[in-house]
RNA sequence: GGGCGAUUAGCUCAGUUGGUUAGAGCACCUGAUUUACAUUCAGGGGGUCGAAGGUUCGAGUCCUUCAUUGCCCACCA
């Protein structure tokens, strides 16, 4: 008999069992033909990252999956890694060179990579150690980098590749600029928000007639300085006689002609706009279609440069200003009105960001995103839930081209590169030399004289490649055969991925990308199923982010509450959107402890030589029969739930059976006959078993319980998830049990009513019309009197007259207890009556359903016979309830 | 402007193809306890399922409209 603590210590175990966990290798997946591989990619933190709910939230799903599937017997991987986050990370060492006072200029671009790779060695593991923390089960050797040497490889070699395949391309276009950041962002990197702006209304002068003017609508009148020309809709009577006249540019004095273009609205604004091909995208398509000059009035830092004129070297919002007192000054400001509009930020800084003409790389999606729409449309990856698969074909539908060149330092260099070249230059040389590997000399003029293009990639063009890239793609052809054949079997194996467990908010981001990936450089879908959680947010519903200081630390509440009531408080809450907040957590530290607790009972009075396998199970009393059929039931519910992503709905099933059904129910009728080896034996087993079914969802508490009570055996990870047995669940045995509950819960009820102290003696009387009730009865009495209080239960066919008697109706069952002075018959009938009344009420209902001739034609036999049954049942209380009150007058 | 959700007990939410008298946790109230666990146990009150129509033998569940609310996408200057 072994003692535990009284409480679940979870400081000391947590940290216990992740060493242990870590140090036995107990997560390490290798190819295994005799196995089914079950692969999962993390979603690869920020390498500045450090753990925050959202993180919690997702590698708990994943953990709960991963560790059922290496119990169900797969050879299961959890591929971990981080992310290197190219603008993020530049960020944090920048700010520490401001710190110095210094810009990465200043020291150059050498010495800033080593600064960052220095700050990656320091701090980039720590959330790895955050994630052990949390119990994540990854296969910690395999952890991988998106920049560490094999994956830069792949990174080349897939932009040589796309780029020989023409899906890469150079060219000078409109994108989103981030002035502080002073790097191109992709159309996905410029976050929309609704800001309150002003529409300005300016007088164009005619260059014929200076006294007349048109007047064209902006948002921004520091770009009109830019202006190349002025547009109207082609159908607008107002303006078409202008066509084809000159305006005179306001400020600058420029020449500028007035076209006509489809695009103009005639609704909006004064139905003229002014046009500006190198500040904004519709300009720009504009300017190309009537082939406009383009003129930059700006900066890279969004300061005007020297096309501003008078304006030169003013920050764009203090132009702005500016520009609209000179337009004051000279009555050119027909008026200024309120407007709202959406403008774009930066997604790292929030800057607002400019649309600046640029020559940047992009990727032709179109080709792309034909086998990844198709994937979703014939149902080879699925979405959970299923709305967001609309969300993700809109998107794809309606792809544009991805600009993938970044003006900052951290990232994959672009392998391209130029020749700076000599006299002896040739046209050709013009052209970008695209390698893996950095080429001696120009091919066209022999010069070694190359520059490598300075820009790097955005983040995702490597994180797209993440779920093969992990796995050793591509095979480096210079390795020796064997090891070659080893990597090549593994990433067959492994690849492609079951399923991967996202936020929804990186759909673009990163999943649709993905599935572009996989099936342009593999040939096959990266995963088949996705799972989108939702977002993590503070009690009031807002979103928890360190800014709004509203954020719960996860390692706070582990350290509080333990890292089990963590991951099953989270994931109990998680159907769509969660709302969280510090008393949240208190249902898994609940349960947790109550599993404990349990298992400190059991052990205190067991012998563990009583812990084997039942196979026969019809020899157990009724009790008995009923918990395992309970818990056969249980776990075949679980796994089809865990395998439908119903992982909330896993919790309820197990929450419910272990703390209400096994611990409130069947130890307290035990609590006699501990003595008796069946009770010990089935016990320890529920408990045994219970214990592997818990353990994805509480991985430390269980191993604790575990190792305790097999100190021999192998990790609680390892073993096998049990075996459903269908022949140990018994629907006549579980209804029977619920037959009897409900008699004891009957009598409880009417000890609550009548003010019975538990101590107070009472003997009870039953009787029952079904002969199979009265041997129910007699065979449970002793559980009837130790659970109901009873001092006295008699089973008799005629029942005595009793006076002064209450009685309990259940089903066929009634039972009668002699209260004698206490009762109060008024009373009584009051309570009977109630009852009656509820019982009618049901019963009406239903008579009057089972006499609608349409029903009975209509409605699937089954469910008619269902009903009938039902019906009969209520009528046989009924009876026997109005039958109790006659005799009460 | 387009798309996708949400609305069920005081609070947070389940409710899977329509079919028992709509459930759970928290909170609240009553009671228990020489206790495996006060991180406990037994019991109770509390809901015309956002509104109005419709389909159906039958609607929390399906359809339409509206209201409130959240999120995503979007180049009307």
């Amino acid at each position: 008999m072994t003692e535990l603590p009284k409480c679940f210590n979870f400081k000391e175990v947590d940290a216990k069992w992740s060493t242990y966990w870590e140090e036995k290798n107990c997560f390490h997946a290798e190819a295994n033909p005799e196995k089914p591989a079950y692969t999962v990619v993390i979603p690869p933190p920020n390498v500045t990252g450090i753990l925050h709910m959202g993180h919690a939230l997702n590698n708990t799903l994943q953990d709960i999956i991963i560790r059922y599937k290496r119990m169900q017997g797969c050879e299961a991987l959890w591929m971990p890694g981080t992310d290197h986050a190219g603008i993020a990370t530049q960020n944090v060492v920048e700010k520490q060179l401001a710190k110095e006072g210094k810009k990465r200029q200043d020291i150059g671009r050498e010495a800033f990579l080593k600064r960052l790779w220095d700050w990656k060695k320091k701090y980039g593991g720590t959330i790895f150690h955050q994630l052990k923390k949390l119990g994540a089960s990854c296969d910690w050797p395999r952890t991988r980098f998106t920049m560490d040497d094999g994956y830069s490889e792949a990174v080349k070699h897939v932009f040589v590749k796309l780029y020989k395949k023409g899906l890469v391309y150079r060219g000078e276009y409109i994108i989103n600029w981030c002035p502080r950041c002073q790097t191109a962002l992709s159309d996905e990197e410029a976050e929309h928000q609704d800001m309150q702006g002003h529409l300005y209304h300016i007088r164009y002068p005619f260059k014929e007639n200076p006294g007349q003017y048109l007047i064209v609508a902006t948002t921004r009148p520091e770009t009109m300085l830019g202006d190349t020309a002025v547009a109207v809709n082609p159908k607008d009577e107002r303006y078409s006689p202008f066509i084809g006249q000159k305006i005179v540019l306001p400020l600058i004095n420029r020449e500028i002609p007035i076209i006509a273009d489809d695009f103009v609205d005639p609704e909006f604004g004064t139905g003229a706009v002014k046009v500006t091909p190198a500040h904004d995208p519709n300009d720009f398509g504009m300017g190309q279609r009537h082939k406009l000059p383009m003129i930059n009035v700006m900066h890279p830092d969004a300061r005007m440069n020297e096309e501003a004129g008078d304006f030169q070297d003013m920050d764009r919002f203090e132009a702005r200003e500016a520009i609209t007192e000179s337009l004051r000054e000279l009555k050119l400001l027909e008026k200024v009105e309120p407007h709202n509009h959406a403008v774009g930020h930066c997604y790292r800084c929030h800057t607002v960001v400019e649309p600046y003409l640029s020559k940047q790389w992009f990727v032709k999606m179109e080709p792309l995103a034909k086998p990844a729409v198709e994937a979703v449309k014939t149902g080879k990856i699925k979405f959970h839930p299923e709305r967001w698969t609309k969300v993700y074909l809109n998107w794809m539908e309606n792809i544009r081209d991805w600009c993938i060149s970044r003006q900052i330092w951290w990232g994959h260099q672009i392998p391209v590169w130029y020749c700076v070249g000599d006299d002896k230059c040739k046209l050709e040389c013009r052209e970008p030399i695209v390698a893996e590997t950095a080429p001696e000399k120009c091919p066209h003029c022999g010069s070694t004289n190359l520059r490598q293009d300075e820009d790097v990639l955005d983040t995702w063009f490597s994180s797209w490649l993440w779920p093969f890239a992990t796995l050793g793609w591509p095979i480096k052809r210079s390795k020796n055969q064997e090891a070659r054949s080893k990597e090549e079997a593994d990433l067959k194996y492994f690849y492609p991925t079951a399923s991967l467990f996202t936020a929804p908010e990186i759909i673009f981001f990163w999943v649709a990308r993905m599935v572009m990936a996989g099936y342009e450089f593999m040939g096959e879908a990266p995963f088949s199923d996705v799972y989108l959680h939702g977002t993590v947010r503070d009690a009031q519903g807002r979103k928890m982010s360190k800014s709004l200081g509203n954020a719960l630390d996860p390692l706070e509440i582990i350290e509080e509450y333990g890292a089990d009531a963590l991951r099953f408080s989270l994931i109990m809450n998680s159907g769509q959107d969660l709302f969280i907040s510090k008393d949240k957590f208190e249902i898994g530290r609940n349960f947790a402890n109550k599993i404990w607790n349990a298992t400190r009972l059991i052990l205190m009075n067991t012998d563990l030589a009583n812990l084997k396998e039942l196979d026969d199970v019809s020899q157990l009393d009724l009790p008995s029969r009923w918990i395992v059929s309970r818990f056969y039931t249980t776990l075949d519910n679980v796994s089809s739930a865990i395998e439908k992503y119903r992982y909330s709905e896993a919790e309820s099933l197990i929450y419910d059976f272990f703390w209400k059904q096994f611990c409130d129910w069947y130890l307290e009728i035990i609590k006699d006959r501990w003595a008796e080896p069946s009770t010990q034996q089935v016990t320890l087993m529920i408990l045994n078993e219970s214990l592997k079914m818990m353990h994805p969802f509480m991985p430390f508490v269980t191993e604790e319980i575990w190792q305790n009570i097999h100190p021999e055996s192998d990790a609680l990870c390892q073993q096998p998830w049990p075996t459903i047995k269908k022949d140990h669940s018994d629907t006549t045995v579980e209804n029977t049990m619920q037959t009897l509950l409900e008699v004891i819960s009957a009598i409880r009820n009417l000890r609550a009513q009548w003010n019975i102290a538990p101590k107070e003696t009472i003997s009870c009387h039953f009787t029952s019309t079904n002969p199979e009730d009265l041997k129910l009865l007699e065979a449970n009495s002793p559980i009837l009197k130790s659970l109901a209080k009873l001092e006295e239960v008699v089973i008799d066919p005629q029942l005595p007259t009793i006076p002064n008697a209450a009685s309990v109706i259940v089903g066929n069952i009634k039972g009668i207890i002699a209260l004698g002075d206490i009762i109060d018959i008024d009373e009584e009938k009051k309570r009977i009556a109630q009852q009656i009344n509820e019982q009618q009420k049901a019963f009406n209902s239903l008579s009057k359903r089972l006499q609608n001739a349409n029903f009975l034609q209509k409605a699937p036999a089954d469910v008619v016979e269902k009903e009938k049954e039902r019906l009969a049942t209520f009528e046989i209380k009924l009876q026997k309830l109005e039958q109790v009150l006659a005799e009460l007058n």
